[in-house]
Order: C-alpha cells, then structure tokens, then sequence
DNA sequence: CAGTATCCGATGCGATACTG
DNA sequence: CAGTATCGCATCGGATACTG
C-alpha cells in the first residue's frame, strides 16, 4: 500500500478507499451483498487472494465488520458507521461517471454475467405475479450463455442461472445485451426499445405489463 | 490503466479519478493550481515523468484543459465542465477523511515542506498588515531544514523559502510541525497553542494580534 | 460457503539526471 | 518553467487450483 505521505485528508481517505477493488468492496455491501462470494458475484474478476486481502484491510481500518455467524461456517461482513458514510463518496462518483461518460462507453462496458446478475439483484418480488414464474432472456448475438432464467418462487426467492431447467418460461425477452442493459440503467424506457425492435417480449399478459414495476433499474447509480 | 471490466458509471469513474495521483492534480487545480511545477509543490513525491502522464491522461479525457500561453513557454492547465464538477467528490473524500481518521494519524503524517506550502498559499494577504514583512518559523526539531520564511510584499506577493535572507523578521513562530499543522487544520486555536506552550510568537503587535485572520486555515477538508 | 496457496508476468512507480 | 529520458526494483494483480 504506497502513500503519498501527506496529512490531507482527501489524501489519506483516497489512499485506503481508492485503493483498487476496494470502492467494489463497499459499493457491493452498499447493495446488500454481505458474504464472500456473494461480492464475487459482483465483481467476477477479482480473484479470491485479493479480495481476502482486500477485506482485511477494510476490517482493520474498521470500515467493515466480520462476523462468523454462530452456527455453522458462515461469514458476514457488514458496514460499519464509518463504512456506511462512505456511500456519499460512492454516490458522487457514480453520479460523475453516469453524467460525464458517453452513454455508448457504459454500455459498451456491458455484458451478459454482470447485467444478468444486476438485473436479478435489483428484481422487485412484490411486482412479480405472486406465483412460480420462469423469466428467460435470450441473447442470441452471444456465444458463451445466450440464455439466462430469473427464477422466483413467492414470496420473495429469485434466483439466477444459465442453464436450462427444461420447463418453459412464463415470459422470454429476446433482446441484445446492450439494448438490455439500457434499459437496466435508465437509458431507455421499454416501449421505445420494443418500437425500435431492439426488444421482444413474449408471455403471459399480467407479467408484461407490469415489466417497468419489476424490473429493477439502479436508482442508485453507480 | 487497469479496468475493471464493469459497466457501473461508478467502477468506471473509479478507475479514472481513483488513478494513482489523480486525485492529488485534480485537489491542487481545485485549489488554484495551474502550472506544471506548482502541481508539483503540492506533490513533491510525483515526479515529473509521472505527472506529465497523468496530466495527458486526464486531459485526454477533458477533465482538465491544457493551453500554452501565447507568450514564453508557459502552460496553463485549467479544469474542464466535468473537472470542476470532481469537486464534489474530492470534498466527500476530505470530509470522510478529516472525520474517521485519528487527529494523531493525520498530523502524524505532516512535514515542513507541505505544511509550509499549504500555509502560505493559505495566507489571506489582505489581512495582513500592508507592508513588506517577514513571517519566521522555527520548528527548533527538525533537523533538514528548521526555519522557514514568509515574505510579503504588498499588496498580494507572497513567497516561501528555508534560506535566510539576511533580514530581521517581523514576526517568528517558536513551534512544533505538529502544533503548527493542528492550528492549520483547525484541531487547535492559537491560544490554546500558546497556553500549552506549543507555540511561541514574537514580534510587532499589529501582526501578531491579526494571527487568526490572516493565518489561513484549510476551509477546504481535502 | 469461505477462503488459501502458488505462480509468474506486467507495469506501476520512484528517483534522478537532463534538455529546450 | 515544462517537461523527457532512463532504469531497474518491487509489488500488484490475475488466473487457477485446491482445502476445511
């Protein structure tokens, strides 16, 4: 951990959050995720050495709380006050980067394990018909896994996969990754991406029109 | 440049600002900075090669802009529309630091050379006494370099050096780096430096009783 | 689920000297 | 003043495999 050794505080808070990986950290328990490789979700690409490392620091600057739960092998890392006021920081950056990169920049950024994993995360169960509902995506322009499913079970079970489960889906998008993706971030409504044939959708009618409640965009815009 | 690979406005913000150093440009523009080589007196750590990189970098992004004066050799660099608006962010990141971090820590990590600068691009020159005068310190501890000096010419010119010029000062400071930086970043007041003898000043009466007004404090919690 | 263990390559970075 | 030019070390970091 290189310093600049100076006593400005911009300085020294920039050294030990901005550190690389560690704004990801916090963003990720900002969001809600609070055990190990549910962080690794959403960030794919960091390797587990660093983020174990990455969390200890984070735990000895007491910006996070670890916490073994008392039955078996769980772990959970929380904010603490400190950690939870850095979500002004994070905040601020997400609204730079939201107002100063080009749209076209972001999305290109976009893919399919990211967006699908957000999407999933930020799906409002109250929304959804209260009953088992299969939701595919298909991306057909993708190579590796054109086919994701959201799978929920009232009240409130979502889960997300790649694979098929062999049962029909109760609404299918096919659509492109980008075209999704703008839609996840507030770029585009749904009805201009259906016009522009950028979208489709296929379904049950009581799940399609309630598409824009349920289909969680990031208010929080980082 | 390393990526994160991830299309949150923030983790994309993230990777340009929270760049090594970049911060650190984009405080000293925010705080008046303009040229190359005065960067560097708010970095003294950055070397050139380095910061002419960065500079590029952020430049390339319009986040800063880079213009040669039309005469001599001069470069003036300036913030862009999206550089003034890192504002926010870099005040978050001081305000998070000057609040989590120990008032020890912090001073911990001052030295003369910086201190100094920030004092004297601090000083509010019109709350001076408008004549020429010499503002001495003596940090009686250290060892490279133990005195500094303040000259001021009215009404704005105001330059720092650690080499004696040969002249009596009008006032010197009898101090500790550390006292001195707790009453820069506003830990301690002037009399409560006094009172606990770790501060001493002597010199004309104008000067001295107009301290507190024109010995400028870090408003700015970067 | 929650991490450790390795391993090696890239490059970031600091220090210093030098130029126009 | 405004940068270039070197240069080699250190360490950061990514990928992957593996364990309790």
């Amino acid at each position: 951990m290189s310093t600049y050794k100076q006593f400005c505080p911009m300085a020294m808070a920039t050294e030990l959050l901005c550190q690389r990986w560690n704004l990801i950290i916090l963003r990720e328990l900002h969001l809600g995720s609070c055990n190990f490789n549910t962080i690794r979700k959403g960030a794919p690409r960091f390797s587990p050495a660093l983020l174990s490392q990455r969390l200890k620091q984070l735990e000895n600057h007491k910006i996070i709380f670890r916490e073994k739960e008392t039955v078996g092998t769980k772990v959970n890392y929380s904010l603490t006050t400190s950690g939870k006021a850095t979500f002004d920081i994070i905040s601020k950056l997400g609204d730079w980067g939201k107002l100063w990169f080009d749209e076209s920049v972001i999305i290109g950024n976009s893919e399919p394990q990211l967006l699908m994993w957000d999407l999933q995360r930020n799906t409002i169960s109250s929304k959804l018909p209260q009953r088992n509902l299969i939701i595919e995506f298909n991306f057909s322009q993708e190579k590796q896994y054109p086919n994701w499913w959201i799978i929920f079970k009232p009240p409130s079970s979502i889960d997300l996969g790649h694979i098929d489960v062999g049962q029909d889906a109760d609404i299918i998008f096919k659509t492109s990754v980008e075209a999704l993706t703008k839609l996840h971030m507030g770029f585009n409504n749904f009805e201009t991406l259906i016009q522009s044939n950028d979208m489709e959708v296929l379904g049950a009618d009581d799940i399609i029109t309630s598409i824009p409640d349920w289909l969680g965009t990031t208010h929080f815009s980082v």
